[in-house]
DNA sequence: GAGCAACTATAGCCGCAGCAATATTCCCTG
DNA sequence: CAGGGAATATTGCTGCGGCTATAGTTGCTC
């Protein structure tokens, strides 16, 4: 029991890693779910509200966020069937089709944001000081960088860099 | 676009932990398949293993995992199907039950849990010097200790505080 | 000691998401 | 321009896990 394995600062800090983020996410899905949203929802409507005309092609939203492109196919259509998405061909390739956020997606955006952004500031950024958190940041920065998920990243960069395919639609 | 939502520093900070933590996370549900085991079947052979007897009635082993009762109920059904684990009656409460690490179960645990702390090294705790990473971990604990997932928690604390009905058993 | 509320584990039912298979379309090569 | 390989979206199938209902057990109160 002396140099137990459960005492390993490695265990410790991935715990304290997780702990603070499933601590995060409960809290956003209470929050989200006030706003008729799930996380997954939730993250759709982002990636497709910040990508140029609000849309994106199933494969690219797929790869934005933690989803398979089957799992991508049947949240749009949920959210499809709720109004807050809709479905456009792509003139260009007859194979791709664009999942466009509606005005009542936009709606619902702008109505969960600012409850979101301020459960963010009250339980994570906003319990540190302005010295702490940069040092935080720019821990979790290299850790990113590192680690770099690939297709789940990306919530960071302004633009995947990638640009996939989006050329010719 | 000038005080564009998406370039909000709080999404940019949230955006980070949770990147890396999914990031950490791939890399170690990778590593747990290689030894035959998801990761909350590696979640519950830690909690218990650590645990008094290797051993802890269902609803304590739910309450210091991500998973309600019947979920544990299902995961012990598979991991006793795979003799990782064994049920055992609680003498003094007929209604209760344990989950018992078996030899098996301890001899898996031992298998994986030397290449999970070198994925931690080499991801994670590896990737900052020293003070960096103290710095990180400090904001961890703080934004940890805040939101406090309850139930959720407890990774890092040896003992849940809660202690909470084993009692009689 | 009978009744009742709280607790414990489990089973039924459901939604979610991944993998593999499928149909369609595209593009490149000969 | 014919044919084959790659890409795209969708569907069937499966496993997982939460919620609710249920059955059994305990302890408390009258």
């Amino acid at each position: 029991m002396d140099h137990n394995v459960f005492d390993d600062p490695r265990i410790t800090a991935i715990g304290l890693l997780f702990e603070a983020s499933a601590g995060l996410s409960a809290r956003f899905a209470a929050q989200f779910e006030e706003h008729g949203l799930s996380p997954v929802e939730f993250e759709v409507l982002m990636r497709l509200t910040r990508s140029p005309g609000h849309q994106l092609r199933m494969t690219d939203l797929a790869a934005q966020t933690s989803l398979s492109t089957s799992g991508v196919t049947r949240v749009v259509d949920r959210m499809e069937r709720d109004g807050l998405l809709r479905r456009r061909a792509c003139p260009s390739d007859r194979r791709s089709s664009y999942a466009v956020v509606t005005a009542a997606g936009l709606a619902r955006l702008d109505e969960t944001l600012p409850g979101h952004l301020q459960i963010i500031e009250q339980w994570f950024t906003g319990q540190l000081d302005p010295a702490a958190l940069d040092s935080l940041l720019d821990g979790l920065r290299r850790v990113r960088d590192a680690v770099h998920p690939g297709a789940t990243a990306g919530s960071t960069d302004p633009a995947p860099a990638h640009v996939p395919s989006a050329a010719g639609c």
